[in-house]
DNA sequence: CTCTATTTGTTCAGCGATTGAATTATTTGC
DNA sequence: GCAAATAATTCAATCGCTGAACAAATAGAG
C-alpha cells in the first residue's frame, strides 16, 4: 500500500510546526527558482499567514536567507525570494577506499564547499592508522568550513564493505578490514561535530549506498527510483526507491556483485559460482583484456582500459563487451524484479560507460518483459570519483532539511 | 535515508486528529490483546485525555467496540478492552485466475467473513463474461455481508498479469487477456461499493502482489520485509519492504519468473533466454517429472506432483530438486540484492515446499555472502489457495485502518 | 504624474486539538 | 470498611493554523 505514511509516534501540537517547517524547507530546497512566501503557500496548501510564520522561524535559525527579488513581469509588490542559507549547518563526508582517502564538506544547498583527497594504497595500513589520517584531514576541513561560516553537524563515512547498524565494519575484503569498530576508533579523537538533535554524529555505511545517495541529490537531482552500480574491484549497488535509499533488513542490500550470471561458471571467493563479479569486476575485465595485473595499480586500471578501448584495441573492446553483457544479464534481472526505469553506472564503470552501456541495454531489451512499453535508461554517474564522500556529506545535510526542528531547537 | 516521512501536503489542525486517529486505531489493530485506553496512551505517547477523545470518535464511528474487561491481577479499576468492530466497513476481494473465480469479504480485523470460489477454466471465456460472473458472485457476497452488518467500502481485483495504474490489464498471458479495460467493464454493472473518501472503489492489481499483501496481514502477521513467490504457470513475486508492498516505478515489479538463471539456456516466450520460468514454472516441472501435459488439468498438476513426490517417485523428486535449485539461484540473487531474511513460497509452490525448500536453502547458503551472519528463512505461505483474493480484500480494509478519518467523515 | 489594479506579505481574532492537573469511577487487599 | 491503586473523564491553558482585513510596493493606464 502506498499510503502517505503517518509519523511513527504521537502527533502533538509541536509536531505540527515541525512537520510544516520540514515541508516548507523541503519546498525551498527542491524549487528550481527561489520561491516567494506566496509561491510556497500555493505549493504547500498552507495559508500565507502560516508560511510567513514558518519562514520567520527558518530565517531566525539561519537555515534560509532572502535573495534579491526575482525578476517578474506584471504588476504587484515584488516578491522576496527564499534560498537555502550558504552558512549554517553542513555535513562532513568521509571515505576510506582501497587507494585513497577523501573528505568533503557539503552545505545545505548540496554544494561541495570543501574537498580533500589523499591518494595512497590503504591496504597495508592498519584501520586505526587510516582513520587517524582521515581525522587529520577532517580537522583541516572543519577549520576551512568554519571560516566560511559552516558548522559541521554530522559525519558519514563511506567504506567499501559490509557495515552493521552499530557502525561495525564486518568485512571490507578489498581493503582487508574485518570486524573494525569504526565508531570506537573515531571516538578516541577529539570530536569535530556539533551535536544536533535528530542528526547522528557519525554514520558508517557502504560506499555504494552513499554514492547512490550522492547521485540522488546531485544537480540536477536524479530520479526518485534508480539503481546505482559502483564497479570497482567488487561490484556494489545502491538501490534508491521513491527517493529513499533501501538498505534491506540488516543494511546489507545491494550485493549485486554476487548475483549469479553463470550458475555453473567460475567459482567466486564468496563461495558461490558464476557471480557477476567474476565476469564484470575490475580484475576480470583487466584479465580478459590481456593486461597483466602486476603492471597496473588498482587506481589506473580503468583509465588504462578506457585508453585502449578509445584506441580501438580489440582485446579491450571484447573484454568490455563481455563484461557489459554479464552486467546486462544481472541488471535485466534487477529491472524485472524491481521495475526500475533508470540504471546509473558509477565508480569505475562511469569512465567505461561508452562501451558498457550498449551491451547492457541489449540484454535489457532482450530479457525485460516490460521494456517494450517503458524504456530503461542506462547512463553514467554525474558525480566524479569521490561520489561516495559527497553522498555521505549530503546525507547529513538532508537530515537537517528533513528535520529542521532539531537544528532550530539548538540555535534558538 | 530512513527518516520518518512527513505527509506529502500541508499539515493543518485537522490533520493532527486524523493522524492520531490512525495511530490509535493502528495500535488497536496490531495489539495482541485488546488494549485499554491507558495502554494506548503509554504505547503511543499521547495523554490519556487525548486517547479518550480519539477513542470516543472511533467508537462513535463504529470502527472499534469495547470488549469484556480483560482479566488482570492487582488492584485498581478494571480496564475496558478495545477491539476492532466486527461490523462496519469491510473489503471486497476479487480474483480471476486461470482455473477459478474467487470472491471474499474481509472485515476490519482481517477476518474472512465470506468466501466463494467458482472453479472453471477461464481461458476460453471472454473477459467481459468472466467479470460478469464475478460481479454476480460479488452481489451475493454483498448481501451476505450486509446481513452480518458489514458495508463494502472498496474492492480489489487480483489478476495474473501486468496491470497499469488505470487498472488496464496490459497482458495476462496464461489467461489470454490483452489490454482489457477492467474498470470500464465493471462500471457497466450496478455498483456494489459504498464510496468512502480515501478508499478507491476499485483497484486492479497483480495476483502476486496481492497474495504478498495477504501474507503480510495474515494471522500471525508476516515480517515487515519479505519476498512472496507465487509459483503457478508463470512465476510472480510480491516484494514487501518495511511493511509496504513495493510496486516499482510503473507497478510492474516482481517479475521474478524472468530472472535469468541460465543466460544461454532455454529460450523463453518473453524473448530472453534461460529465464527461471523455464526451469521452475509449473509446466517445466511437470515436463521434467515425465507427466504428459494433456492428462493433467492445470489445477491438479501440483497436487499430482505432491502425490508422486510423497510416494517417492524418482522422476518427480528429481524434477522438484532441479526446480528448487533453479529457484534457489534466483532467490539467492534477490537476497543478495535486497538483503531480505524471509522468503515465502506461495501459490502452487506452497504444497510443494517440502521438496523445494531444501535446494532453495542450499543455493542461498552457497551464494549469499551474508548468509553466514544472518540466516534466511524459507517457508510455505500460511494462506491457502485463494491468498490473492484475501489479500485484495485485506488491502481495502487496511486503507480504512490507515486513514480512518475518511470513514468517520462519512458515517458522521 | 496620479490613480487604479495587482500581488506580496503581515496582523489579529477565532478556533480546533493536545496537554496536564484535578476529579471521578471502580476494584483489590488489608 | 478503608486505603491504595488503576482507569477514565473533565476543564482551563496553550499552541499553531485559518481567514479576513490591512499595509506595502510595483506596473500600467490615462
Amino acid at each position: 500500500m502506498s499510503l502517505t505514511h503517518a509519523p511513527a509516534g504521537a502527533v502533538r501540537q509541536g509536531s505540527l510546526r515541525e512537520l510544516n517547517l520540514a515541508l516548507v524547507l523541503g519546498r525551498i530546497a527542491t524549487a528550481d527558482r527561489p520561491p516567494s512566501r506566496a509561491d510556497l503557500a500555493t505549493a504547500t496548501g498552507l495559508t500565507r499567514a502560516t508560511v510567513s510564520a514558518v519562514v520567520e522561524d527558518l530565517l531566525a535559525g539561519r537555515l534560509v536567507s532572502e535573495s534579491d527579488p526575482a525578476p517578474r513581469s506584471g504588476a504587484g509588490r515584488p516578491a522576496r525570494g527564499l534560498v537555502l542559507a550558504d552558512q549554517g549547518p553542513a555535513g562532513l563526508g568521509l571515505e576510506v577506499n582501497v587507494d585513497y582517502l577523501a573528505v568533503c564538506v557539503v552545505d545545505l544547498a548540496g554544494q561541495v564547499r570543501h574537498r580533500t583527497v589523499h591518494r595512497a594504497d590503504l591496504r597495508p595500513v592498519a584501520p586505526a592508522d587510516a582513520l587517524a589520517r582521515l581525522v587529520e584531514m577532517a580537522g583541516a576541513a572543519r577549520e576551512d568550513a568554519a571560516r566560511r561560516g559552516l558548522t559541521l553537524v554530522g559525519a558519514a563515512l563511506a567504506v567499501p564493505g559490509l557495515v552493521d547498524d552499530a557502525g561495525l565494519v564486518r568485512l571490507a575484503p578489498n581493503l582487508g578490514w574485518r570486524d573494525v569498530p569504526v565508531p570506537a576508533l573515531l571516538a578516541e579523537h577529539p570530536p569535530l561535530i556539533e551535536q544536533v538533535p535528530g542528526v547522528p554524529a557519525l554514520v558508517v555505511d557502504n560506499e555504494a549506498n552513499l554514492a547512490a545517495l550522492g547521485e540522488l541529490h546531485s544537480q540536477p537531482p536524479g530520479p526518485a527510483s534508480f539503481l546505482h552500480i559502483s564497479g570497482e574491484v567488487g561490484i556494489g549497488a545502491g538501490i534508491v526507491l521513491d527517493g529513499a535509499l533501501f538498505r534491506g533488513v540488516r543494511g546489507w542490500s545491494g550485493e549485486i556483485g554476487h548475483l549469479p550470471v553463470h550458475p555453473e561458471g567460475r567459482p567466486c571467493r564468496c563461495g558461490g559460482q558464476g557471480c557477476l563479479e567474476q565476469y564484470a569486476g575490475q580484475e576480470a575485465i583487466v584479465a580478459a583484456a590481456g593486461l597483466a595485473r602486476a603492471e597496473l595499480p588498482a587506481d589506473t586500471a580503468t583509465a588504462r582500459l578506457a585508453e585502449l578501448a578509445e584506441a580501438g584495441d580489440a582485446d579491450a573492446l571484447r573484454a568490455l563487451h563481455d563484461a557489459g553483457t554479464a552486467l546486462g544479464v544481472a541488471v535485466a534481472g534487477v529491472v524485472n524484479l524491481l521495475d526500475l526505469d533508470t540504471v546509473v553506472l558509477g565508480g569505475g564503470y562511469a569512465a567505461l560507460s561508452p562501451w558498457l552501456c550498449p551491451p547492457v541495454l541489449a540484454e535489457i531489451g532482450a530479457r525485460v518483459l516490460t521494456a517494450a512499453w517503458s524504456p530503461v535508461t542506462v547512463r553514467p554517474s554525474t558525480l566524479g570519483a569521490e561520489a561516495a564522500a559527497v553522498g555521505a556529506a549530503g546525507s547529513v545535510v538532508r537530515r537537517i532539511v528533513g528535520q529542521p526542528a532539531g537544528w532550530l531547537a539548538r540555535a534558538g
